[in-house]
DNA sequence: TGACGTCATTGATGCAGGTCAATTGTATAT
DNA sequence: ATATACAATTGACCTGCATCAATGACGTCA
């Protein structure tokens, strides 16, 4: 739940918002898919009511009928190992698909749980496998979809293969801030909907070095902290400290490559 | 470079393989493709020569055109940093795809290289969109593909998150194993065709670490190693040190959790 | 308003595994 | 054979972060 830039209401009441007046559409959705086609995609979409936090949308080996987008709230994925500890693999903000990995075994390796109130959009794979074969741009976004999946989980490996806790922290930071712009929100405050421990368990660290890295930015003067909200204060720094160049983002563009050693312009 | 239970010499010569006559044709795509249609997807998929140890298939950033089928070799892919030092993201063997992960962008986010020399299907990928168009059981083969792809990336995340140096290379061993076993070479004998310092930079670990362990296991009588070569003797107890159910592989099913604590049994 | 549970912060301590360094083994070229 | 280059092993040391533990802050319910 990142503060709003623009107000835009989103009423419990009306459950029944089409595709083409979705807000998110271009997220869903990127590119190519034309307002008729738009009509019968929605047709086959379901808008169930709000999940109330701590709810799943599904539970680990539960059968693959539908993926999932999120319309509003946030959700976490995460699978459980043997000896029942968790392991949180995404965190998921409104705009994107849930349940992808799903489709090749036909059911869910991981579970999924609303962190706040959350509305979805409910999308039966079938429907939209069929769908596909007669709309070839659909079919094309959705590989499009899968294949930046792949590449941000590959993202993630490389950050939790060999980077500090302060670099992933500061990259997952520059990460959700990015997402927020692209979905209208601020770039420089949100709120963390989810806890320190699903934070510290994504990030492949312990909640309290969490903890004492928020102080540490904080000391430095690169973000406030204050329970969950942040506030980014110098979000040019935390890039430095992401140790990544952290192409998209806040409209800033000095062309500033060639210049790859940090070099501490602190 | 497994040693090869049946022996299926693959000729240098003959690059000429209809995809019907390929013995990986289940692997790449497990089910659902006819003989005719397999024809057709024949058709649009190129082979070129094999490709020398050391060699790139494709660089980062290279302009995405093609889909790769590993058909003999191996390669691994991988990202570089800023700083120029590169994460390995995977090894790939034959019957495997590179290259998902750039569909989305429109260019490369990997580099992939060859281990050994290694021989390839090349699959433009405008060719094998349209024709999925026609055939929906390409299409979804394609999918499914995708889907698996993002649930090993997925389950290569828990490992970086939260196992142990010793459970990582476990698990990477057995994993490899399972591979080798799907495509009819031996589950106990095998070759890496990468090097200590790859599997490390693939798992999170130092490579002295990887070297460590390697005669750590060998002392306590899991595998035999001999440079490139491995021979698992105790794939049982390998599994048990790799702290996951190693579900597809031998069969064997010991239901011994609620022993989470390595309690030092060595 | 107080009691309780959950989450976050902060401190103290220990260890797994990274880093540095030296040595040996293997492979290629000369 | 000898030289060169690189891969792998092994040892010694040190540090980043996990772990354990205590305290504080907040929300909720009676």
């Amino acid at each position: 739940m990142p503060t709003r830039k623009l107000e835009k209401v989103v009423s419990l009441k009306d459950i029944r918002v089409a595709c083409r007046e979705c807000s998110l559409i271009e997220i869903c959705l990127p590119v190519g898919i034309g307002q008729s086609d738009l009509d019968r995609l929605d047709s086959i979409i379901d808008r169930k009511r709000p999940l109330p936090r701590g709810d799943h949308l599904f539970r680990i080996g539960d059968p693959f009928q539908c993926l999932y987008a999120v319309r509003s709230g946030s959700l976490k994925t995460y699978a459980t190992s043997e000896d029942g500890q968790e392991q949180v693999m995404g965190f998921h903000l409104p705009g994107e698909l849930i349940g992808l990995d799903a489709i090749a075994e036909g059911d869910h390796p991981l579970a999924a749980k609303a962190l706040e109130t959350t509305s979805i959009c409910e999308i039966p794979f079938h429907d939209l496998e069929s769908l596909g074969t007669q709309l070839p741009s659909l079919q094309h976004q959705l590989l499009r979809i899968m294949s930046k999946e792949i590449r941000d989980d590959e993202h993630n490996m490389v950050i939790l293969g060999q980077k500090s806790a302060e670099e992933r922290l500061a990259s997952f930071l520059i990460s959700l801030s990015n997402r927020f712009i692209r979905r209208g929100f601020s770039a420089h405050q949100f709120n963390l909907s989810m806890s320190r421990s699903d934070i510290g368990n994504y990030l492949g660290l312990a909640l309290e070095t969490v903890s004492r890295l928020f102080t540490r930015f904080q000391n430095e003067g690169l973000l406030r902290v204050d329970r969950k909200h942040i506030e980014l204060i110098d979000r040019e720094r935390l890039c430095v400290f992401s140790g990544a160049r952290c192409s998209h983002g806040t409209p800033k563009q000095h062309s500033q490559h060639s210049q790859h050693r940090p070099s501490k312009d602190q």
